[in-house]
DNA sequence: TATGAATGAGCCTTCATTCAT
DNA sequence: TATGAATGAAGGCTCATTCAT
């Protein structure tokens, strides 16, 4: 018999927790893993120090949180997108758009994947890592099988077009504001098409010889 | 007889200061700013903590150089591609295989760049910020030039495809490896072209249509 | 069954703190606020640094404590003495008695009041003199109110009188010993009987004409 | 053969020491002795560290040399009033005019004089007390001539009498401005008059029986 | 006589974490 | 489940002083 009593459950079951992660979400994304304070999350998220460190077991650990639901989430996500049927081309597209929407949508996430990465302890770093790597040959994947059946180019590595492509997206969290005109999925349809485009089969490597 | 009688008096008026310099470049790239201690910065230079404070005001200082040091070394390289006589496409070609060559010279400035400009103080950042931006608007104005003599496509802001591109150039401290089997001119042609390509003159924004 | 059930709490309450503050009240006076470490202060008080900053925002947070300390003493007890009916030459001889009596009761605090307060935050030291200023203000009046009874010369202004007197308070601590043969009444008694007889009505300003 | 060729030989001999102990002067008054730096002592009299220790064995010197400076002087002073013709407390009265207009006239020695003891090195603090105690000495026996000659009222101890007096002078460094409508002389007269009035004979030591 | 780079000890403060309650 | 006092290590920085020139 616990406080799920009224409203609903899941918020309220373990609402410090969630209100911990968004905080620290929140604050990493702005000042940085190190230029955060432990003092400073509890106090966002209106609760104690001791509270803190009865639901994670230290400051890296909230990170390692973050992390995992970032990784998580992405990873469902394109999987959804790559098992879907039709062409390879729109499947790319599609997947393309969705994590570029997804990651203005999160954009603090994005912030500080890519910012605090080396704060991990060096394991879940590498997990981390592993992990990521996974969702980069998932994706590539994808480009070979558009590039074996003739759909894209293949005189650049696949392993290299994911590298251009999500670089792309992990810099959006430094310059995208939600003030701008575009919508994240106006963006996602910008950038998946400049993928695309790229992509087409071509004469020669060099500069556009029209 | 040394070499700052005739000979290069580069390594001998501030080998202290380069010293520092070299050292914390290296140091932040791999542990971060905040992860990285002064004590580490000045051992690792083989000088006294004492004479550090003697070159640089604070160790803020330090990084701000580092990043004056980037910005110049950038937008020099690019403003001697971009004034170059030639084609539109054929600037923006060499022009995008430099930034990516010179970035993977200079990697660790690379990693510093976009993961501490938090740390700076908040009058540097802006100059830091604004002169970044005078590097983006001259790209942009390159491809808007390719865009209004209809060499390249108009369907994409040209705003927007530099922040595309430069996503791919920024991202690069995060999985280049100098031990792979590509050089940085290399990659640098492979981006290139994958960005000449992406510019060309489309159909439709979708999926590759044909 | 130790104090803090039934006795005086005092020192059971706020122990780390009450000696704290009388640690730093030691050291001040003898080795000058910027003469002692905060670690002398935290070792003579037998607590580590990180107990200090949890109860005190700074060391200059410590110095700003006792100031308020011997301020708020000092004014209640000069109220009291000038709110008592009687005469105002008595009051007046009651007051001064009570200040230099107090004052060589706390003269660690003396020490440090007019050696220390440049070392206050300007803000502070503002606050600091306006509540110093009321204290004179509050005997330049009993003063005052001698010399319109008449009971006082009045070719000496009041406000020069008072800072006439004070100075030998505040000079006690450079000179006055416990060991001496005079205790802090007999000085008092002896100071006040000096400063009543100067304000006795005279002749002239010259020296003593008669 | 040096630089005395041109101007007055004095000024021109030692200007750099001069400019030195000049700049410690009023640098040590305005911020204490550990709270200005020789750094700012130095660019405060246009010269460098390197010529400061050349002139000064250390800092301490410095403050040493203030110390001499101020005693020379007041002894020199205090001497030639006491030895004096004239009444007794005609010349109690006129060094005691003069100290004071002296003290003002030199109000950030005094400053410091007071503010700044405990910093001498143990050794030198004992040598300035002794000279202090020298000066004390000369100014009670003046007082105590005037007990026993009874001109003095003889019920306070003639060391009592000039601690009550000069508390009143080291203090004025304190609240003591220029601006003020007061001469230091102006000052140096009423103080005299206060101390010359509080030893008249009197029936008793109590608050004024009239 | 004067320079200024370099030293090295020490200072104030912050902070993640623990633990008795 | 939650508190908050207390710890202890580490961090950035200042500064009087020295020394080769």
């Amino acid at each position: 018999m616990n406080g799920s009593a009224a409203g609903t459950p899941r918020e309220k079951d373990e609402p410090v927790r969630q209100r911990l992660l968004g905080a620290a979400t929140r604050l990493f994304a702005d000042k940085g893993f190190e230029g955060t304070s432990v003092q400073e999350i509890v106090a966002a998220a209106g609760v104690t120090k001791g509270a803190m460190y009865h639901y994670f077991g230290s400051k890296d650990d909230l990170l390692r949180e973050i992390y995992a639901r970032v990784l998580r989430m992405q990873t469902e996500r394109l999987d959804r997108f790559a098992d879907a049927p039709g062409p390879v081309a729109t499947r790319v597209y599609d997947a393309a758009v969705d994590v570029i929407a997804t990651t203005i949508e999160n954009l603090d996430d994005s912030k500080i994947f890519f910012r605090s990465m080396h704060q991990l302890a060096p394991e879940t770093q590498q997990a981390v890592r592993a992990e990521r790597r996974r969702y980069h040959e998932r994706f590539r994947d994808l480009v070979a099988e558009g590039q074996r059946t003739r759909v894209f180019r293949d005189d650049v590595p696949a392993d290299l077009v994911v590298d251009f492509f999500f670089g792309s997206v992990h810099h959006l969290g430094l310059w995208y504001h939600a003030e701008g005109p575009l919508s994240g999925v106006d963006i996602g349809r910008h950038f998946a098409g400049l993928l695309l485009t790229s992509l087409r089969p071509v004469d020669g490597p060099g500069p556009a010889s029209g």
